[in-house]
Parts: structure tokens; sequence; C-alpha cells
DNA sequence: ATTGACAGGTGTACATCGTACACCTAGATT
DNA sequence: AATCTAGGTGTACGATGTACACCTGTCAAT
């Protein structure tokens, strides 16, 4: 069986300590190209300026990542990488504002980071250990799952009608390395797959298997925001 | 003197009944790019498919849009102006509601158009009318001006830390045109003036006047969705 | 040591795209 | 009739992503 090797892994091995400056590896690449783009703007991130900045030709980039689109998605792995964990009390509440507030805080070290996210909504490892983690930290502070599903989704929205949730489950690119993981995902991502599990339901109409209703979630989140305005009026303007 | 008349209208002056199918202006143009990338989808609309779509040459194009990314900017207006007016009742609840669902409903009916309008923050005439529109709603149903600019901020933001808000205005490129009428901008869209002004304040420590603070608002906003949860929940599992 | 396979860097070349620029043309204005 | 001008045309160029053939140094197997 060939290539089953050919990792896409995003710290694969670093051979980096011993050789100081030479020879690319996708890591390297993906970090110049994080650089890059933090200093002079995503939008003149090109592979020829990244190559010249790693003193290499352009077609050489092509060894370690497949494509442009591959070289975004491989920089949001870097910037969701960088998330890194947080204390964790047990009580969901704290534990996910905090966990939010650490996202928040890595996407803005890198002010292009939320456009290019935003424009390929691709699932990648990290992402989905990130998802994985916030829904761990509702359900293992007791909060009922489909609760924790709807509220993932009422994070993920923009909730003025633009935007499409994020947490519509774009899956990555169905590359064969990724499909040769499938079936180990919901073990990675345990949480993640209670979730779609407990989604998962029948419609009473057609009687067919369905997933989630985009619609029904965007008007929960809607009304979770509106229900807790509501409530701050009323108590700030007749005082309780 | 020289050019104050070029318009960059959205409509800027129907000829087109009169004249059926011939000659192309900046809506017909707009238009047509909207068709095009509903049919096609978005990535496959450049100058050149659009141009062949119209029966034209690329560059004639350009006598009517500035560029592709005005192209952009104006397939976006055409799909705001879309969202149309809503009943309003007096009651801010179910008006902001019917408002926020029919701007989705618009949003939705063009796939592409998250995508256009998350890239390009551009504040457009239609996108200031519709939050205008929005934060009428709030105000004149009664909430505070203050609680009205939180939540705008709280529908705009992607509350997993992903995303920065959109209510954080982009002001539109910097045309002449615009600049133009930058002064009529408070006449135009007086509710987000009301907001803009009492979002100013005096920074106390440095003594410097600040707008709003993004970090404050996004505390805000994901502490609504928190604390809404956290209702749900104890009111779901322990009966009321 | 010889070989040969292969990971990884090179060079050339091309298709696609946005768009600058000069030109043309028909209808309106004087 | 002369002229202006809004608007469509044709050509051409630079930037960009990337296919493809090639070269080279390293290391394993002979």
């Amino acid at each position: 069986m060939g290539g089953a090797t050919k990792g896409r892994d995003v710290v694969p091995d670093a051979t980096e300590s011993s050789a100081p400056r030479e020879g690319l590896s996708r890591t390297r690449v993906l970090r110049a190209a994080v650089d890059y783009a933090d200093a002079n703007g995503i939008e003149s991130l090109t592979m020829r300026t990244l190559a010249a900045e790693l003193g290499v030709v352009p077609m050489a980039l092509y060894k370690h990542v497949a494509n442009k689109d591959d070289l975004l998605d491989g920089m949001v792995e870097v910037i969701v990488g960088e998330i890194g964990p947080t204390p964790a009390s047990g009580h969901w509440k704290p534990d996910v504002r905090r966990r939010v507030l650490a996202a928040r805080a890595a996407l803005l070290r890198h002010r292009w980071s939320q456009a290019v996210l935003e424009s390929r909504a691709a699932m990648t490892a990290p992402m989905l250990g990130y998802l994985d983690s916030l829904v761990g930290l509702f359900v293992s502070g007791g909060l009922p799952i489909d609760l924790t599903h709807s509220v993932m989704h009422a994070l993920g929205n923009r909730m003025w009608g633009f935007g499409e949730d994020l947490f519509a489950a774009t899956p990555p690119s169905e590359t064969e390395s990724f499909n040769a993981q499938k079936d180990a995902l919901p073990a990675r991502f345990p949480n993640l797959a209670a979730i779609a599990a407990a989604a998962i339901h029948v419609d009473p109409e057609s009687g067919r298997l369905t997933g989630c209703d985009s619609q029904a979630e965007f008007e929960f989140a809607l009304d979770l925001v509106l229900d807790g305005v509501e409530r701050l009026d009323v108590r700030d303007g007749k005082e309780d």
C-alpha cells in the first residue's frame, strides 16, 4: 500500500532544531506564511512573495502544500492550534467563557485570520479539536446534549441574517488522507460525535433521516439574544 | 468642478422601460451579475463571463462599474436592497425578529452573498439603511440607546471568537462621491448617528475621545448568550 | 564502493484574470 | 453642419496560480 504514510499533519516532525535554517517543511512554510501575512497583509501573500521570503523558487512550495488553498487552510490550522488549552473548573459557564475568549485572542493576534477562516469554512483537525473541546466543556458541566448542540449553533451564527452558521460542519476537502482517517473521527472528537448522533432525527413528514434544521437553530439563537436583551431592559429600567 | 454629478447610486435612473433590452446601465450590469452568480456560482463570475452574458465586450463593463470590487459591492447592495420593509408594531422584539428574519431570507436566496458580504465589510448605503432601520425598531420600541448599541454589536458578532463584529462600521471606500455625501449621513441615517454619538466617550485614563470597546462588546454578547443558556437549562432541568 | 530510488529544489511556460489605453461611433447640443 | 460626449470595442500587459520536465543530494541496498 503506497503513500499511506504521507502525513498532512500540522506538526509532523520537527527536524528543525538540528538543521538550523536549511530545508523547507510544511510547518516552516506555514509559519513563514503566517509571519508574512502578519507583517504585510494577507492580500500581498502570493506564492511568489512567500517563496522569495523563504529564499526559494515558487514551485518549491508545492512540495509541501498542495496549492494555495491548502496553504491558507494550513495557516488557519496554525492559528487555531495557537489557542492552546485553558483551565477547566467543571462549571461550563466560566470554562466556556475562558475558552472562547482565548480563541478570540488568538485570532486577534493575526488580523487577517478571521477573513481567511470565514472564506473557507473548512473543518480542519485543529478546528474540530477546538469545537470538540468546547462541546466537552458544556456537557461535562452538565448541560444536556441537545441544548449544547443549539448553543454551538448560536455561538457560530451571525444573528442578523448575514453569514451562515460556522458550525454547519463543512467537511474538510475530501482528500484521500482525510478519507483514511474518517473512521477515526468519532474517537478523536467524541463530543462532536455525540452531538451529531443527537442531532440526527426522523422527519415526521417524509419519514426520512434528516440533520439539524438551520432555520430553527438560527431562530433559537436570535431569540436567545432578544430574550436576554429584554431581561436586561426590564431589570435596568424597572429596578428589579 | 467637473464630474461631481457622476452618480454611484444604486438605482440612478431607470431608462429601461423605454429602451427594452438595449444599452447597459449600472443596474442592468449588477442585476445580470447577481443572476449569473445565482446560476453559476460566484467563483465563475469574471468580468469576461459577465460581459459575455450581456453580449458585450469585457471592457464595456468598466463604463458602469469602477472595477470588480465595485461590482461585488454593487451586488451586495442589490441584495440588501431586496430586504424590503417589514411591518412594525412598535414592540421592538417582534419587530426586530421579523426584520432580521427577512434579512436572512433575502441573503439565503443568493447562497454566495454571505461570503461576498463578509469578504468586504463595506458599509454601502443600503447596508447603512438596513442597520439604521434595525436601530430604529429598537429605540422606537423604547430600548435605551446604549443598550441598543450593545445589542447591535451582539447581533453582528460571531460569538466564539471568530470573525470580528460586522457592526464595526468599515466606512465605504473613500470615493469622492462618498465624501460628497458624508455630511448628509446623519440626516439619512439618524438612528445610526444617535448610536455613534452615544458611543463616543472620554477614556478615563488618557482623557482622549474614544469609540466603543470591541472587547467589551464581544464579552457582552458572549455573556448574553451564556446567561440565556443558563436560564434555559435551569428552567428545563428543574421545572421552573 | 556502486547504484538507484526518491525527496525536494529549479526553470520554463502557460492559462486566467483584472484592467490600462487608445480608438471608434451614434446621438445630443450648439 | 460642427462638435461634444457617453458608451461600446480591440488590443495588450502584468500579476498570479500552477503543470511539467528536470536536476541533485542523500541514503539504503547491493
